[in-house]
RNA sequence: CGCGGGAUAGAGCAGUGGUAGCUCGUCGGGCCCAUAACCCGGAGGUCGUAGGUUCAAAUCCUUCUCCCGCAA
């Protein structure tokens, strides 16, 4: 008698409806791992729980809201579990005897009794080419560091943050126009591919996976507000476009405008220049162009604090008479 | 009651007691090989809501609603 790696009686002749009777717990906390679940649930997966991030206090008004994960759930009716510190709350899990858990962008470490529950393990989409950027901003990073490609490593769960075995992954190229929503959808994407393509063969343990090779492992730590500062003085004009694509289209990126802030959106090389004093922003044509200390970018969107994101062409007809003006680097204790 | 900014024409803004303005867009006309170019002309606002002070309020006081930045 053959048995997989989990223990379990191979089964040569199962096929996708065999998975689709699996007893499958999710686990996901924003908008596109809620897409990616609404997916499971519309594709006949058999999800039997969901764990998500606990409720969180949203904006100015403090208003408990749930995550969208959790809101997907509660939509088809699913038991939802939102547990402070999974690392001690974990009974739900277990009590509801999984097959499987699928994990993806949980944003919790998720304790060994918890990845011991399932017979056929845990199983984590990633949004890496693993051993890259192991950790929770490997989007975010990817765009950052201006990477020609990225994509999900379907992986198993240990321990140690995203260091298990990697069974498959599903890469795309990033362009240009790439930012953090259009990267999170293609991870949608990429990850059904690999639950279409790659989740039988994992289950039924003819896919072994392979280690990664911990040489060459690189990290995405998590993001702080500070991050959405960038700095004039030291980042160059292809890492501030990273940083804006990473950060867009909901975030954005700041700079100190006069006594206020600047956010910036949506930006592109201009040319190589370097003009004008550091930081200057100034009317070029129709263009609305900043000077970086490599370069020049072209302006698209951006919002003055208080104000409404408005286009470049917007921002000209209002504040035309204030320019030329030098932008500062934002700092936290502002 | 966490801190702060804001609401004026379709958009972005100026205007702190005395007839409501600027840039852009829009509409009509002109010009040009051509233009997010230029020229001429027009339309479009009871200045967020409700009340108060005043001879007179976009402007000062109060109420309410909505929007936004920061911090969590």
């Amino acid at each position: 008698m053959l048995l997989n790696r989990f223990g379990n009686v191979l089964v040569y002749n199962c096929n996708m409806n065999n998975i689709k009777t699996l007893k499958i717990l999710y686990m996901g906390t924003p908008n596109f791992s809620a897409n990616l679940l609404e997916w499971l649930i519309l594709e006949g997966f058999n999800i039997i729980g969901v764990v998500s991030k606990a409720d969180a206090f949203i904006g100015r008004k403090k208003i408990l809201t749930p995550s969208p994960v959790k809101e997907v759930a509660l939509k088809y009716n699913l038991h939802v579990f939102t547990p402070i510190r999974i690392r001690n709350d974990y009974d739900f899990i277990v009590s509801k005897a999984p097959d499987l858990i699928l994990t993806f962008a949980y944003g919790q470490i998720v304790p060994k009794a918890v990845l011991e529950a399932p017979r056929f393990g845990c199983l984590n989409f990633h949004g890496s080419i693993l051993p890259a950027y192991r950790g929770a901003s490997p989007i975010q990073m990817a765009l950052i560091n201006n990477e020609k490609e990225t994509g999900v490593s379907l992986m198993e769960m240990v321990e140690a943050m995203d260091a298990g075995r990697v069974f498959a992954i599903e890469k795309f190229p990033l362009t240009s126009q790439d930012n953090f929503k259009t990267v999170s959808e293609k991870m949608v994407e990429a990850s059904k591919k690999l639950i279409l393509n790659h989740l039988l063969s994992v289950v039924n343990g003819l896919n072994p996976g392979v280690k990664q090779d911990e040489s060459r492992v690189t990290y995405a730590p998590i993001l702080k507000p500070n991050n959405e500062n960038i700095s004039l003085e030291t980042e160059s004009m292809a890492t501030i476009l990273g940083k804006i694509r990473a950060f867009a289209p909901d975030i954005g990126v700041n700079l100190r405008y006069e006594e206020t802030s600047l956010k910036l959106y949506e930006a592109e090389v201009y040319n190589n220049l370097m003009v004008r004093p550091l930081g200057e922003l100034f009317i070029d044509g129709h263009f609305l162009v900043l000077q970086l200390k490599d370069g020049q970018i072209k302006l698209n969107f951006l919002q003055k604090s208080g104000k409404n994101r408005v286009d470049a062409r917007s921002f000209i007809n209002g504040d035309k008479h204030k320019l030329p003006v030098i932008l500062k680097t934002r700092t936290l204790d502002e």
